[in-house]
DNA sequence: CTGAAAGCGCTTACAG
DNA sequence: CTGAAAGCGCTTACAG
């Protein structure tokens, strides 16, 4: 009952050698006699025989588990793909090991060696700038790697990330339809060039010029999360104060509806707001709130596959950049009073 | 650069044996000349050795990881007690493997044989009633298990989770306080007795009963999500109609807040509403949420605190019940207007 | 169709 | 202080 019970166990048991348990347990039914088998199964059932998986992972060389390192977990689009993914890998019979880096390079370059070490046969990452390096040697020995959602610049490698231009073209030609002329956009730190933050930007730069209108460097603000209200409060005292804002996240959001609603700035009517990302409460907020969502499952979903192609197959291939489109879910926080929406 | 490096292959660059190389790795240095000790130092650096913890994992018979498997990770409360429970790990050089049983007991048994297959040490459970005879075979092995959230009839062992009936006593007086007399408590499905559930709801019986009112069944509501709509609509169509309402947990929330407001209800004045579980939302909804906050980040802490304490030291204890306390966080979603609050 | 043997990469008594 | 040997629980050629 207490000794946890070996193949040698199942073996002796059925009377027959450890190889054909093996084979039994492999479903190479080929290699044994209809009699032998119904043994073997027996002695499986009556010692309630679990394989140990470690051991079949040494010999083998490969642990059938992936992982996951998410740059940072407290944004609903991580915890979205990595749903999806979960469900790839299980259909696949494959585990995953999930890891918050915590946007901290340090700890992101500690699971990457805690997860090689435990032989995960490839790796999922949200990279945070910093382990170029790290990343480059296992690229160059052909380790099973995917990127998802940022790129990372000197690195050759599949990655799955959203189409962040068209996002931002999304929002600022909604907001332009709508009536809004002044659209700042807001965003967490621009300093390590993270590639969605960036190209955000980027994307709301093209469509105002591509609008006729100027770009004012005041109305684009990327700044940590705690010093949101000093840079909100920055931006709502300048002669010329935005009447709309894009969110660049989930968590920004956060900070912009904590500030309109402790300076009783009323969403919709004194400013128009976007976020992208879908949220919660975005429908049932008031007012609901417009919203560029990404299609996170279909993109946990990509990941995953390609990663697992990949593990199966090693040959090299060129590396792709698998963009998502956008979608744009237009509830009532971009409608002005008295302007009519399209 | 390309096969991986092992042990052996240290040894034979510092020129010692398999066993010294070992013992360095495991900090025995007292089995160790300084002088040896440089020189395997030195050949792992330029071996770029990382050693391969599978292998020690089958000689050691432990992996240094746990499972932690939930009843439903869409609950933010899972996210974040997950969070904790990852950070106690991380701390103690654990691993964990989250697993999402969906609320299907099926999948939970799955999980907890690849969990046992992968040699976990030990096991975090919000236990889906169904699996009852699994656990108790692993209980009876003194198998390091503790579960959290929710209590198993017929399981004795060590258990992480809230005071309920205090939740809602906490929610029952608030409202009390606060004027609101017929209070109804609205909860997902009551058919397979999950503690917080039947607790929260025996908390809010007990409360009534404690100030004189009478319980009224038909203010009592366990459904499913996808039939919460039909739910509320009864609810309101009561000839005697509740003022307040408890919503029983975060996803029960959304439910209602998209009911109130598809059915302009208005929270405050038309109907009282607190939900057990604080959500991210809470402060910047209008009106701001009255709600019961867990102390997840605690409770994640304790219940791997514990566990981990169970896989050092297997000396078998007399099982104990952890209850964490609720707290009120009073906002305006149970001011009525005209009433003076506390 | 079945089994003996080698080996995956480590750790750990034990001997010297 | 250091090394040879056995063994963790499997899988996989290979021989018969």
């Amino acid at each position: 009952m207490s000794r946890k019970m070996t193949i040698a166990d199942v073996a002796e048991k059925a009377e027959v050698s450890k190889s054909t348990v093996s084979q039994f347990l492999n479903e190479r039914f080929e290699y044994m006699g209809e009699e032998t088998r119904t043994r073997v199964q027996n002695a499986i059932s009556e010692l309630e025989y679990q394989p140990n998986v470690v051991a079949r992972s040494l010999k083998k060389k490969s642990t059938s588990t992936i992982g996951v390192i998410v740059a940072n977990i407290l944004h609903a689009y991580s915890t979205q793909v990595i749903r999806a993914i979960e469900n790839v890998c299980n259909d696949n019979g494959f585990s995953t090991i999930i890891c918050n880096a915590d946007d901290n390079p340090e700890k992101e370059k500690k699971y990457i060696e805690t997860l090689l070490a435990k032989q995960v046969d490839g790796l999922i990452v949200v990279p945070i700038s910093g382990n170029l390096g790290t990343y480059d040697k296992l690229l160059k020995q052909n380790y099973p790697i995917v990127f998802l959602d940022r790129l990372v610049d000197g690195l050759n490698t599949d990655t799955v990330l959203l189409d962040n231009e068209r996002a931002s073209e999304l929002a600022v030609s909604h907001l332009l339809k709508n009536g809004y002329k002044d659209i700042a956009i807001v965003t967490t730190s621009l300093v390590d060039n993270v590639t969605p933050r960036v190209e955000r930007i980027n994307g709301y730069k093209s469509t105002l010029k591509a609008n006729g209108i100027t770009v004012r460097p005041e109305f684009i603000r990327g700044m940590e999360l705690n010093s949101f209200n000093q840079g909100l409060d920055a931006l709502f005292s300048l002669d010329k104060k935005p009447d709309a804002i894009i969110s660049g996240n989930d968590l920004t959001l956060m900070e912009i509806l904590k500030y309109t609603f402790e300076n009783d700035i009323e969403i919709g009517k004194d400013i128009g707001l976007i976020t992208i990302d879908e949220v919660s409460f975005g429908p049932i907020h008031s007012p609901p709130l417009t919203t560029i969502a990404q299609p996170t499952f279909e993109m946990g979903k990509e990941v995953a596959t390609i990663l697992l192609k990949k593990i199966k197959d090693k040959k090299i291939k060129d590396p792709v950049i698998h963009r998502h489109e956008p979608s744009i879910i237009i509830r009532n926080s971009t409608k002005k009073e008295g302007v009519s929406s399209e």
